[in-house]
DNA sequence: ACTCGTGTTAGCTG
DNA sequence: TCAGCTAACACGAG
């Protein structure tokens, strides 16, 4: 499920739908596509094209032409929690790579939002939970620099604003876009940091380790397939143990959010 | 059967 | 103003 390395991976696949002209659109989940009115998305990519695909932190958004060749408002996407961006051809073959068949006709329930282009293929927001988002100009800007380019200057910087507890703050899509859950206690773990030290107290080196651990844990998570695959992952429940020292895993609720550390080294 | 959760956000409370 | 809580979404996993 979805954090910065899945949004980057669906963000590739959204490229497989650029510049093909929109015949159809389905936009009549009014929760996904709140606050807009049913056909009202609909009407600004009807007869256009999407030109550009990009993401900031877990947001997409797709730069858009419209009949006229005019460029229009910014079609924006997110995945929620649980929500996948399919990409058809004709054939109904999965764009990217994917090899899992296209299960869209027996659960046509769970797209939450399609578009059809003119070969007859489809862009599709699959999710069940229905925690996606589709709204038109999301306001990207109030998002924080990206997780992956966000400097050691801005995030301290960052860091020192507020007393709120460390793993709060990274969590905070404000402060910085793209950590969730689980990249946040990977990170956390990788640099022997409590997550609920005060954020403005760590010192000029801890938010150094913190940033490198950051870099680190992306990094990895995009090359192995997922923030699934973080080294402590897999140790975050009863009885699970640090994977480094040994020490038992400690669970908590820090902002709000199930969290795990090693009750040695993260004390 | 029942609880919890890889996300976000509005609205409230202290 | 800030930090924390709840509800809303709806399903799978344990």
């Amino acid at each position: 499920m979805p954090e910065l390395p899945e949004v980057e991976a669906a963000r590739r696949v959204l490229e497989h739908a650029l510049d093909r002209r929109i015949v159809a659109v389905d936009d009549t989940d009014e929760w996904v596509c709140r606050p807009h009115r049913p056909g009202e998305i609909a009407s600004v990519l009807l007869g256009g094209t999407l030109t550009a695909a990009h993401r900031r932190g877990k947001s997409m958004w797709c730069d858009t032409r419209d009949v006229h060749g005019e460029e229009g408002p910014a079609l924006g996407l997110h995945l929620g929690m649980g929500g996948r961006i399919v990409v058809t051809d004709a054939d109904g073959v999965r764009a990217g790579g994917d090899p899992r068949p296209d299960r869209a006709p027996r659960q046509a329930g769970w797209n939450r939002f399609t578009v059809r282009f003119d070969d007859g293929g489809e862009l599709r927001l699959f999710d069940k939970r229905r925690l996606g988002r589709v709204r038109l100009d999301p306001d990207i800007d109030a998002l924080g620099p990206d997780a992956e380019h966000i400097t050691a200057a801005q995030l301290r910087e960052r860091l020192g604003r507020s007393h709120a507890p460390l793993k709060a703050r990274l969590l905070d899509q404000k402060v910085l876009a793209g950590v969730g859950n689980l990249l946040a206690d990977e990170t956390l773990w990788q640099a022997r940091l409590s997550p609920s030290r005060p954020s403005d107290e760590l010192d000029r080196s801890e938010v150094n380790r913190l940033h490198r651990s950051l870099r680190r844990a992306l990094r990895a998570a995009t090359a192995n397939g997922g923030v699934h695959t973080g080294r402590v992952i897999e140790h975050r429940h009863a009885d699970g143990t640090c994977p480094r020292c040994g020490a038992p895993m400690v669970h908590g609720t820090v902002g709000g959010r199930s969290t795990w550390w090693c009750g040695k080294e993260q004390g």
